[in-house]
RNA sequence: CGGGGAGUAGCUCAGUCUGGUAGAGUGUCUGCUUUGGGAGCAGAAAGUCGCAGGUUCGAAUCCUGUCUCCCCGACCA
């Protein structure tokens, strides 16, 4: 490609509205343009690195068994009435009708197309398994998207639904798609991790993330120093470790005016965090609970929410507790059994504890349990826990989900009617897995983990261009021409794809945008060089420069870069 | 949905308090000069000051309403 056919346009100063480094240099780069919140266009340069994402998720997609097809971004509600998603998916679907007041969304997913293809197509288990996928523009109504293209409204997302006739042809294609992701990730060039998720409900170890690491990253993960165990925080457990020594002590009422911070009770009893008795109110269905925890966690949303069971669940207000004769800053486990309250199993490590005494300006010190409470997990582990498989400490890191994948069972199939006669000729329920991959989400994530203050440093496996060639003074000289058009055509016979900058411009704002949009391989020719018969090559995440000989130029790009061609 | 902030030229922003012809830098265009890290000089084009009302002789500026965008939080297959 010559610079003067394609379309670079850069910037020098990112829009003020661009808060993470991608962002701002996807869109100082020419990569992407906001037009509304959370939806972008992707110009050239930027398309090129999407469809390069794209082509290497196709790939690997095919290898392990997939086969392509393409649905509509358009859905009728009928298809979502018939898994109650219609109502239960929320706001994040848009909803549209349409001339005949027809109602339809914009499809924030596909499980309901894929399987209503499935039960119209699939009949026998002869045709089973089978794994289809599509690379396709989705749109989620995200209540806040951010970081442009990293959480957008409007994005492209590659999803993949397999079909079986039991378990463990789902396990099988699962392990399959597993290893597709790695190669995946590993491909493109990314430091990534792979998250064991819980998989609730459905059961089994049956759910995996994929995370791209980086400080920015918007979920936190726990991993053990020490083994394999690694998951998303939302999700993440620990093994509570239980001190059978210390002795318990006789309780005391204190007199703590005004002390109601969990703080302040620090400073007064001059004693650690985790021997105070946390307790957090809650209004769940319109029920006041009371949850119990030490006072170095914090509650888990979403753990709690599904130990209670419950749909609705908010903090309380003050006004919730005073009904209740409860006191603020001063609730504790004793003489409330009138009241709903559930106990993390941090409170089993816990003896001599610091808890409110349910009196105005009072706390009770010393306090124990008669009888230990029965505990559940409610709040997020904390760096320095017990791995749950008690192999090492957990550590934190920051990670950016890029794949997702997932053991569905018979959820979709079952609702929808999706059936297949098995060889007894007994028609069964179809077994079904799906398998997501954010695509314009990993060109934000490349970009957020590699770049430096000049820009972007791209893996050559996605970067819009693998070479370019900077002539100085093209324009001057016969010689830098011909010899920058002769490097170009050996290049793209030997199957780089190159960019030569044609433009004429002066040298610095040519080395300035290579660099910004991150082309890992640098040929400068200029006359002083082609004399000695050299052309000047370097690497884009390396600081020095090196003289090569003309003759030599597609010899060492081959040996420079990991492609083989 | 709660809290905070912002809408003025393609981009970054001043001007608003204290009403009086619409500004700068950068980018774009022209010419000259320059040619190894976003150079220099001269000139030019470019804005319904988010939108709608109101006050006023006069509104980017004051008042009311409204829309959009950003940040923090809540929420999130």
């Amino acid at each position: 490609m010559k610079a003067s056919q394609f379309y670079l346009s850069t910037l020098k100063e990112a829009p003020q509205d661009a808060e993470l480094k991608s962002h701002q240099l996807m869109i100082r780069a020419g990569f992407i343009k906001r037009l509304s919140s959370g939806l972008y266009s992707w110009m050239p340069l930027g398309l090129r690195v999407l469809k390069k994402v794209e082509n290497i998720i196709r790939e690997e997609m095919n290898k392990a068994g997939g086969i392509e097809l393409l649905m509509p971004a358009i859905q009728p509600s009928e298809l979502w009435n018939e898994t109650q998603r219609w109502d239960l998916f929320g706001p994040q679907m848009l909803k549209i009708k349409d001339r005949h007041d027809n109602d339809f969304c914009f499809g924030p997913t596909h499980e309901e197309v894929i399987t209503d293809i499935v039960r119209k197509e699939i009949k026998s288990y002869k045709q089973l398994p089978v794994n289809f996928y599509q690379i396709q523009t989705k749109f989620r109504d995200e209540i806040r998207p951010r970081f442009g293209v990293m959480r957008a409204r409007e994005f492209l997302m590659k999803d993949s639904y397999s079909f079986h006739a039991n378990d463990e042809s789902l396990q099988e294609t699962y392990k399959a798609m597993f290893e597709a992701y790695n190669r995946i990730f590993t491909q493109i060039g990314l430091n990534y991790r792979s998250v064991a998720a819980d998989s609730g409900a459905i059961g089994g170890d049956s759910s995996h993330e994929f995370h791209v690491l980086a400080d920015s990253g918007e979920d936190l993960i726990a991993f053990s120093d020490q083994s394999e165990y690694a998951a998303n925080i939302e999700k993440a457990t620990t093994q509570i470790q239980v001190n059978p020594e210390q002795k318990s002590l006789p309780t005391a009422k204190i007199h703590t005016p005004s002390i109601s911070t969990i703080n302040n009770l620090v400073r007064h009893f001059q004693c650690n965090l985790d021997q105070i008795l946390k307790s957090i109110a809650f209004v769940a269905d319109g029920e006041l609970v009371i949850c119990f925890l030490a006072g170095n966690r914090e509650i888990n949303l979403i753990k709690l929410q599904k130990t209670l069971a419950v749909k609705k669940l908010h903090m309380a207000k003050d006004a919730d507790l005073e009904k209740n004769n409860l006191f603020p800053g001063f609730i504790g486990p004793q003489g409330i059994d009138h009241i709903r309250q559930i106990f993390d199993h941090s409170v089993l490590a816990m003896k001599n504890m610091i808890c409110g005494a349910n009196e105005l300006d009072y706390h009770l010190k010393d306090f124990n349990f008669q009888q230990t409470p029965s505990c559940h997990d409610i709040s997020n582990v904390i760096e320095g826990d017990l791995s749950p498989d008690g192999k090492g400490q957990l550590k934190f890191c920051r990670g950016i989900e890029v794949g997702h994948i997932f053991q569905l069972g018979k959820k979709y199939s079952e609702a929808m009617g999706a059936n297949f006669l098995d060889e007894q000729g007994v028609s069964q329920i179809l077994t079904m897995g799906c398998y997501g991959i954010g695509v314009s989400r990993i060109v934000a994530a490349a970009v957020e983990q590699n770049n430096d203050d000049n820009g972007m440093i791209l893996p050559q496996s996605i970067a819009p261009f693998e070479v370019i060639i900077i002539p100085i003074g093209m324009n001057k000289s016969d010689l830098v021409k011909n010899e920058c058009l002769k490097i170009y055509h050996s290049l793209k016979e030997n199957n780089f794809d190159v960019l030569l900058d044609d433009r004429d411009l002066r040298p610095g704002i040519m080395f300035a945008e290579s660099d910004l949009i991150g082309i890992p391989h640098r040929i400068v020719v200029g006359e002083k060089s082609l004399n000695l018969g050299e052309v000047e090559y370097k690497r884009r995440k390396d600081q020095e420069a090196y003289n090569i000989s003309l003759n030599d130029v597609v010899e060492n790009l081959k040996k420079v870069t990991t492609k083989t061609i």
